[in-house]
Formats: structure tokens, C-alpha cells, sequence
DNA sequence: TACTAATACGAACGGTCGTGCTATTATCTT
DNA sequence: AAGATAATAGCACGACCGTTCGTATTAGTA
């Protein structure tokens, strides 16, 4: 049987909340959560400061909304497509994913929890308690991942699965900075050949 | 044999100069350099702001003075210590060197250059490019080292130095941001035990 | 001790920040 | 079409920013 499409209603405001936010956070991509002030922000799409400002109420409730939409686009670009896949593809998946939404510049600032992560990791609040609580999740799928992996016997046992995360996590995040820092185009294949020839080096041999 | 104290002159102005910028060090491994205000930081010593500022001129050239007072310290501390050692002991030295300052908070905020360089690695200026510069010094000191323990027979030929370097860097880094996030003391454990192993597992079989 | 140069201070400026208030405009409901 | 409601704009505020400038205080020298 066929249901209509809900066809729900976009009010105005609604569709003007998103186009802020998609903007904001390719801004806070490059310039920072706190770099990203509501005045230039507004500028840049043409609207009321006043106008932008009603829309959240408060400078951190922009900040968290930010947060939450960059959220959202990173599980749809690395974390969902790799669930296609199980066990070490899933894995490998997650990482060139995570690689590639890098590379390919989502964000123009690179990854936006890298930029933001380290901004925020001496400023307590919600938004700081919000980025702390994004990044655990995250890790613990790294963890997670390999650790079904083990139980499929595609990564031998004795690797320390909080460790194996970490050391992909710090490639990874490295591989940004020195994108960002010293344009430096090959950053990000040093640092996928580096953890896909690790996880080669660690899977059960075959 | 003793020495008489050189008895230097030390203008007035000079030592004040240095009481602000080891503060201010301190202030921007938290806050970032440009979270250090001029204000604030003035207030913290119980001097007056225009005071502070005349030492300086431009907060651009204050910010440069903490990047170059905060290298002074990281080769006193992390480089210059290492250099009684050679080859491969001299890389293991750099590492263990810059865990423990990272870990020690010779820095209240950690690693200096950590927080800085992914704060300034979209904001083109004087700063920037010194941070840059200094960046490259230090992994290029890396890949140096490693060159020469290869060049000692200590580490395999086929490792490639720029590769090491990349990883030695990324773990360090990934524990500093560990550490800061999530209070994580175990961080920079893992972090050495991963790139000591690494070391481990390169060297030439002995 | 007096003169000079180095240091430090206080007050103020223009600018930008986040935020609140009130008015105006657009949209939806009846 | 009229009225209610949601969305946006205009304007002003207090706080803090980097910076300037004239003045007071200190230290070094003759």
C-alpha cells in the first residue's frame, strides 16, 4: 500500500535554521567554534544579526547546534556507509571513509572534530561536555570494531583493541594537521597507507 | 674552580619582559595565543595594560615573542638533552624527552606547540609562518635522527624516515589531545609504549 | 644632587562582541 | 480578507578588545 509522503511543513524559520548552520559550520571548520561570531556570520548570509541570534537564543546554543550538525553529516559520510560492510572491512572502511571526508575537504577547515576538539578540551560547558561525549562514542566504535573482529578471528587477539583506536584516531588527526598546517597533499595517503599496512600487519593471517 | 656570577646588566625593563612572557606562555598553552589578551594577562602580573603592551608594540609581536620563548624551552628541555645520546638512543631520547615535558605540564596546558599550531594553521601571518617553520625544524630533526641511526646499522634500511617521523609526531600529539579531553592519564603511557615497541620492532635485529 | 632616559601608568578611542528590546514583515488559520 | 502567529530587522546596551597618547615614576649617569 502506498503512503502519501508526510509532506510535512518546512516553516520558514526551519529552512533558514539549516542554511545558517550549514554555513556555520564550514566556517567553525576553519576559524573555531569561538571564531565564529554571530555578527560575520550573519554578514556572510545576508540576514539580521538580530534576526540570526533569535534563532538559537544564546551564543553556546549556536555552538551546540553546530556541533550537532557537524554530527550528523560525519556519521552520514564515514560512519553509515561503512556499516555496510563487518568486522575488519568494516574496519578498513571506517578508516579511508574518515580519510577521504578529510581529503575531500567536507569541511573546508578539514575535520571539523579535530579543529574543534582541541579548541574546546580547556573550556568547560555543555559544548565542551557535547565534544567530549561525540569523541568517546567515536573511539569506542574504533574499539568495538576491532573487537568483533577478534571474535571473527580476522585480527589475532592479542591486540590491545583501545590501542589499535588510538594509534588510527592519532594517524588520522595527524594526517590533518599537516594538511592543514604545511599544505601538505600527501599527509593523508602516508597516513592511510600507515594504518591499512598496520591492520595488514595485524590481521589473522589468511 | 668557581666563577664569579657573570654580574650581567640586567635593565629593569628586560627582566620584566621575561616575568611576561614565561606567563604568558603559560596562559596561551590553555587559552591559545589568541585567547591570551592583553588585558587579562596584564591583570595576572598586577601591571597596568598599556604598560605590558609598550614592551611589545602589537600583540602580533607579543604573540611572536611566547612562540619564541616557548622554543627556548622545548630544546632546553626536550632537544638539547637528547643530543648526549646518537642515533637511535638520541630519537628514543626526543621521544621519551617530549612525552615527559608534555606529561609533566612544563606547560599547564600541555604541549605548547600543539594547541598553537592547529590554532594558527588557518590565520596567515608572521605567526603562522614561524610556528610553521618551527614545525617543520622538529620533524625534520626526527627524520635527521632517523637517517643516522640508519646510517649506524641500528634501524632497518627500508623504514622510510619521513614515515617515522609522521607516526612519532602523531602519537604524541593524539596523546596530548587525550589527555586534555578526557583527562586521560594514561595517554602518553600508551602513546610511549606504542612508539618504543615501534622503535623495537624497526631496529636492526641484534 | 640634578639631568636624562627608560619604564610604567591612566584615561580614552574606535571597533567588535553577545545580547535584549521593540517594531516590522511574512506566513498560516479561520 | 482579517486576525493571529512566527520570523526577521533595527537599534542600543555594556563589556572587552588592541591601540594611542600624555604624564608620572623610576633608574643610571654626570
Amino acid at each position: 500500500m502506498r503512503h502519501h509522503k508526510p509532506k510535512v511543513k518546512r516553516p520558514r524559520g526551519v529552512k533558514t535554521r539549516e542554511a545558517i548552520l550549514r554555513r556555520a559550520v564550514s566556517i567553525a571548520s576553519v576559524e573555531g567554534l569561538e571564531g565564529l561570531t554571530i555578527g560575520k556570520l550573519a554578514a556572510d548570509l545576508g540576514i539580521s544579526k538580530s534576526g540570526l541570534f533569535a534563532h538559537f537564543g544564546s551564543k553556546e546554543e549556536l555552538q551546540l547546534a553546530v556541533v550537532e550538525a557537524a554530527r550528523v553529516i560525519f556519521v552520514d559520510r564515514v560512519v553509515r556507509p561503512a556499516y555496510h560492510e563487518r568486522g575488519l572491512k568494516r574496519l578498513r572502511a571506517l578508516y579511508e571513509n574518515w580519510i577521504a571526508y578529510s581529503d575531500e575537504k567536507t569541511f573546508p577547515g578539514g575535520c571539523f572534530f579535530s579543529a574543534v576538539s582541541l579548541e574546546f578540551d580547556d573550556r568547560p560547558g555543555k559544548v565542551r561536555d557535547q565534544i567530549m561525549k561525540l569523541m568517546k562514542v567515536w573511539l569506542n566504535t574504533l574499539e568495538d570494531t576491532t573487537r568483533a573482529a577478534q571474535a571473527a578471528r580476522e585480527i589475532k587477539k592479542d591486540v590491545d583493541p583501545h590501542q589499535l583506536a588510538f594509534e588510527m584516531h592519532a594517524l588520522a588527526t595527524a594526517a590533518n594537521w599537516s594538511s592543514r598546517l604545511f599544505q601538505d597533499k600527501t599527509a593523508f595517503r602516508v597516513a592511510r597507507t600507515a594504518v591499512l599496512q598496520r591492520l595488514e600487519h595485524l590481521s589473522a593471517g589468511k
